[in-house]
DNA sequence: CCTACAATTGCATATTTATTCAAATACAAA
DNA sequence: TTTGTATTTGAATAAATATGCAATTGTAGG
């Protein structure tokens, strides 16, 4: 495991196990687990690891990652499979075996990544409908991940 | 309803039915509907929604309204909920509570202004297809009145 | 009306975060 | 090994966001 990953998995774990309020003070834990690195380089983790800084509703900030599911992207590698999914314009559309669609849609809305706004399920279709700014790529991702 | 309560559910709307990428995007929108304040307003109206500026995964951010579940854990006021509506190319998406969409679309059918060309619902999920030529805003604008 | 207090705002600036650019490092192929 | 290429990094700086403070506006009670 290169040294980044081992430093981009040690920021997921301080994220989830304390309150970090800015980059300055997560440099400072790196720094006692062992990663010296520059304010410059930890911002590039952190848009790499897709990590937010949110307000806590109080008078701070709090460093957080977006949603489970995109967390497992990094470091977990899967296989591609790409089911039969199809694009079409800005629209997904997925073939089902009969009489799983409506299953299926409802397990990829109540797991709802946010790549996907919303889908609609016939009797062996689905019709999903990305969030503006995503690429394909990731969707079909995405999508691949309850399939 | 004062000046700010009707600003921050301007911006509600703006974050919810837009790409949004920093404050200064959202100032000049804020302005297209009337309301003219500076960056330090908005980044006062910003933490008060707590609203989060996010990593897409591309290259780019998007402001968003921070996930409801976490909101609940430590705060127990709740910004207003504004109808779920978001815009992906062309369609547009309503997430209604469980069981409502086919009677709010049929609403929206029998009623059907001219923006509206039709509507496809499901359980919680409304897809509305606009006719051609018509603004986001407009559209969004003749949907808000069935809500 | 006035007065006192609270809420809201802009300006200027502080703070925080992102990016440019060049250097250093890792990596693969020969 | 050496060469060529891609990745990673820090220093400096740009860009973006937050905030202290004073001025203004709103608001309740006389």
């Amino acid at each position: 495991m290169s040294v980044r990953k081992e430093r981009l998995d040690a920021i997921c774990g301080i994220i989830q196990t304390e309150v970090i309020c800015n980059q300055e003070e997560l440099l400072k834990r790196l720094e006692t687990k062992g990663f010296t690195i520059t304010q410059a380089t930890l911002s590039r983790d952190i848009k790499q690891l897709k990590i937010a800084r949110m307000h806590d509703g109080n008078d701070n900030y709090v460093y957080r990652l977006p949603d489970p599911s995109l967390q497992a992207s990094h470091s977990t590698e899967r296989p591609k499979i790409h089911p039969n999914i199809e694009f079409s314009g800005n629209l997904i559309v997925i073939k089902t075996r009969p009489g799983y669609a409506m299953g299926i849609a409802s397990d990829i809305d109540s797991n709802a990544p946010h790549e996907i706004l919303a889908t609609i399920a016939g009797d062996d279709t689905i019709l999903v409908i990305p969030r503006e700014g995503y690429k394909r790529e990731n969707i079909a991702e995405a999508i691949a991940r309850f399939i």
